[in-house]
DNA sequence: TTGTATGCGTTATCAA
DNA sequence: TTGATAACGCATACAA
């Protein structure tokens, strides 16, 4: 007794806010709420043709979807993955973001965003959130200033993949630019240009490991090469004034300054105090700064970047995360992705 | 016989990956589950307050949290809001998500976010994953070519709030900067420093009703403007060079040029052509952007912008959100901010 | 090959 | 004031 088709409905009347459920269609098609289960999940399994054909027209009918809230409950999988960003307003997190967004659709997962604004209280109450959630994994791009917000993702036993920012004690995928070697090149080239008398520019270095590792490496090249001077400065430290009179120490030593900066919030920071100095990039002030940015080109005469990957960065992120949600259990990796130099003229005025 | 507390047991003991449960902790307590859902969600009735002790001991004990999925599924409230976004690169839509985001935390809500990311076929996809994950409300921030995208939301049954692009069809709050007098502002702006031959550049309108309306805005300030010259060009229409010429014509009418472009990313098309030209902001062509950024300042001589209120229209949406989803049924409102010019000097180089 | 029954973690409706 | 119990929408072991 097939319930006959009605052909001239139209095709979706969801008109009150309810979505229809699994028993709708069940009804509708005249067959059991098992039997719909089954033709949506395991299609390979054997289905009588004409019941399966009911079962299609149903749906199509009562424009069906499955509640995926139903299905996590029911099967533990959520297919969500939380991402935790330390600030949307900084290129590198929302790029991140963007790789990992466009890798997580693709693999039919959602992202749930938990965004911290660089407050270091909300990092455990972000993970813990996003965990009730039963999202499957975390994409962490966290500030590493509470070691128990990472411990809480670790506890969750749900996979972790940290980006930018490593945490000692934490097991899990890392996924950055090689900062030593972005390091190196940036400052590497500034020599090769003919600046020797090198500042190193950075937001406060204190339980960032990116911050440090790109510190620690500059001032291994310092001590690497002969005849060149360097120096740091967290940027912070003193506000504009004092990276304004950092900058004029700088190149009061007289020789030929530059400033390797190590990130975009910095050389925004460096290019006002040099434009409120009355500075020229490239004659002035040599200039590499990491982080590539639509307006690196058009400041000055155009400011030197090394280009981080973030796309692949994002993907990379996503992609380990997949894979163990996939089951694959090999000790945690570390991928470390090298940084691109892109010279324009603020490192390139004073050939040696 | 009331089950012991145990008092030196290590805070919480979700050694594996399960969380524990209702029952879990109803069983610690030795009450019934139903007793400790009423202490959880209604707190202010009848709870013997050693029964409560209890609860609450094992509930710290425990560790335990609702599954908000389960909740969802439940109640039919969710707890999250969808917040769909044209582009995280385009600083405009960061921006609306850092405000939305910011509201939502205060609300205890969480954000499920969909980007984009320029494609229109996927604007309807994104809506409908997020009406599946139950989401109360969405907040749209979408590209306006696909009706039938916005259609779904709206039959979703879902309060809806729409930022920055208007649907015609579609019965919404809307949040925006007053698109008009942003462009009255601009432009006038530039006609008080002295420059008397305009050019409006936009992205395509068609089909996005803010790029329609600053244009028509434009346009409409110009026909006013006695001993004013104005005209469009849609800066994609034929890449980089077709951009160039637009301002070679420009320049070469022989008055006093300038350019009024209708946001961030066609401000950096503009600059990138007028550094490829080799001509100075604020000399050779003034300028005026809408949406203000970091960069303005740093670019050329100084970028003229009026900035929009981005976070409070990201707070704004929000708060019309949640007011909804309170329960308040007022006809669609219309929420347009005042946009505020930022004069740098590019705009102020031709005194009259 | 299909249907029945049970449970995922909650909340809500009854009784007790 | 508290405790069984039945949903919520779905997947699955088991029975038919």
């Amino acid at each position: 007794m097939p319930a006959p088709a009605v052909p001239s409905l139209p095709p979706a009347a969801p008109d009150a806010g309810l979505r229809a459920t699994i028993a709708d269609v069940a009804r509708r098609a005249g067959v059991s709420k098992a039997t719909v289960s089954r033709f949506l999940n395991r299609r390979d399994e054997l289905l009588t043709p004409e019941i399966a054909r009911r079962v299609e027209a149903a749906i199509a009918e009562l424009g069906y979807s499955p509640s995926p809230m139903a299905q996590a409950l029911k099967r533990g999988r959520s297919r969500l993955i939380g991402l935790v960003v330390a600030d949307v307003t900084n290129p590198f997190s929302v790029a991140v973001l963007r790789g990992a967004e466009k890798a997580c659709q693709q693999a039919g997962y959602l992202l749930m965003l938990f965004n911290l604004g660089d407050d270091a209280d909300r990092e455990r109450d972000a993970i813990e959130a996003l965990v009730a959630y039963q999202v499957e994994g975390l994409i962490l791009n966290t500030l590493g200033r509470d070691e128990r917000a990472v411990a809480a993702a670790a506890r969750s036993g749900r996979p972790v993949v940290l980006v930018d920012r490593r945490h000692a004690e934490m097991q899990a995928d890392f996924v950055s630019l090689d900062n030593a070697g972005a390091v190196r090149l940036a400052a590497r080239h500034l020599v090769d240009a003919g600046w020797d008398e090198l500042l190193f520019v950075s937001e406060p270095v204190a339980g960032v490991s990116s911050r440090q590792e790109r510190e620690a490496a500059f001032r291994a090249f310092v001590a690497d090469a002969a005849g060149i001077a360097g120096r740091s400065v967290e940027s912070w430290a003193g506000g504009a004034e004092a990276l304004a009179q950092a900058l004029r120490d700088l190149r009061a030593r007289g020789r030929r300054p530059a400033v390797l900066a190590s990130n975009a919030v910095v050389t925004l920071r460096v290019a006002e105090a040099v434009a409120a100095l009355g500075w020229r990039f490239g004659g002035d002030l040599g200039f590499v700064g990491i982080d590539e940015t639509e307006w690196a080109p058009l400041v000055g005469p155009g400011l030197s970047t090394v280009a981080q990957p973030t796309d692949a960065l994002g993907r990379l992120a996503t992609a380990c995360l997949l894979e163990r949600l996939q089951g694959l259990t090999v000790p945690p990796r570390q991928i470390l992705l090298p940084g691109q130099l892109v010279a324009r003229r603020s490192s390139l005025g004073t050939q040696a």
